[in-house]
DNA sequence: TCATGATATTTGTAAATGCAAATATTATGG
DNA sequence: CCATAATATTTGCATTTACAAATATCATGA
């Protein structure tokens, strides 16, 4: 049978591709663009990320991530530096303006929370977050066992 | 303050990604797309939907869909009808070969959507489908505010 | 130490995407 | 009935994306 609004995979994209629209087109206004903020918001979460790790974090994809990459670094958002111990890697870090950029989007990213979560008490929102965090350990699970295989 | 994995945003997309991600590298080697597949179960959900309602349906932009729609009558997947009492809708219908596609699509989406939820149990499953449902529905609600202030 | 393989990132290139404009058709008010 | 506006879809075009290949560096074992 499978109907489509019964499909988890449906319903996640939905769902994230909704508060994805909303959220790209406002930050639009601040000069700015879904794949910077997600870039700015893992590095405020730990700065010093190396390209592999932020792709992780950001569920961009490596070379996609390379060239917004240099778009950010040609806006001074933030600073590319070659590791010393190891000279293939590079780390990434915010610059001033970056964290500037950052405070000014971090409101409008809290209110796109609330929006999204409007109407779901406290300890739905918990279970929500619990069960989201899940399926991606589950899906992570699955490239492990996949990459173990090769 | 606000750390990543406790941003409902953040968790949906990063789940969304990864199992979309997964999926897309199994179809692929049954000759097809994401995009195709989302298409085609919409459509099994309601065959003769015009384009603007399988660009909500799908999550997909309306233009992208037009040529993603292109692409899948090429391979004779589905067909355009043009509406006999409105002249500028199309609608689309699924080909005899768009159903064999489909199920043969179909139990590997299955699959998936038992590897993104192992684990959880049959009401968190619930739980969880409920508050996604919730969650569109929020975002879909601001979209209609903001059509109505045009 | 040197050759070979592994790892991290970037780049080449073709395809996919999305905004805005164009096109085609229908609805509405005078 | 006609002009104008509204609606549905497609197309022009610049940007973004992703796969594969290239590059750069490091690790390993003979």
């Amino acid at each position: 049978m499978l109907p489509l609004d019964d499909y988890v995979p449906y319903l996640l994209n939905r769902a994230g591709a909704r508060i994805a629209q909303a959220f790209s087109e406002e930050i639009r206004g601040l000069g700015t663009t879904l794949q910077a903020w997600r870039v700015l918001a893992a590095l405020r979460d730990r700065d010093n990320q190396r390209v592999s790790e932020l792709s992780d974090h950001t569920s961009i994809e490596i070379s996609t991530l390379s060239r917004v990459l240099d778009g950010m670094q040609k806006q001074g958002l933030i600073a590319r530096r070659r590791a010393d111990d190891d000279g293939r890697v590079v780390t990434l870090h915010v610059t001033p303006a970056g964290r500037r950029l950052t405070d000014r989007i971090l409101p409008v990213a809290e209110r796109y929370e609330r929006i999204a979560i409007n109407g779901l008490s406290a300890s739905e929102t918990a279970t929500l977050k619990r069960l989201l965090r899940r399926l991606y350990a589950n899906m992570d699970a699955l490239n492990g066992k996949r990459e173990a295989a090769e």
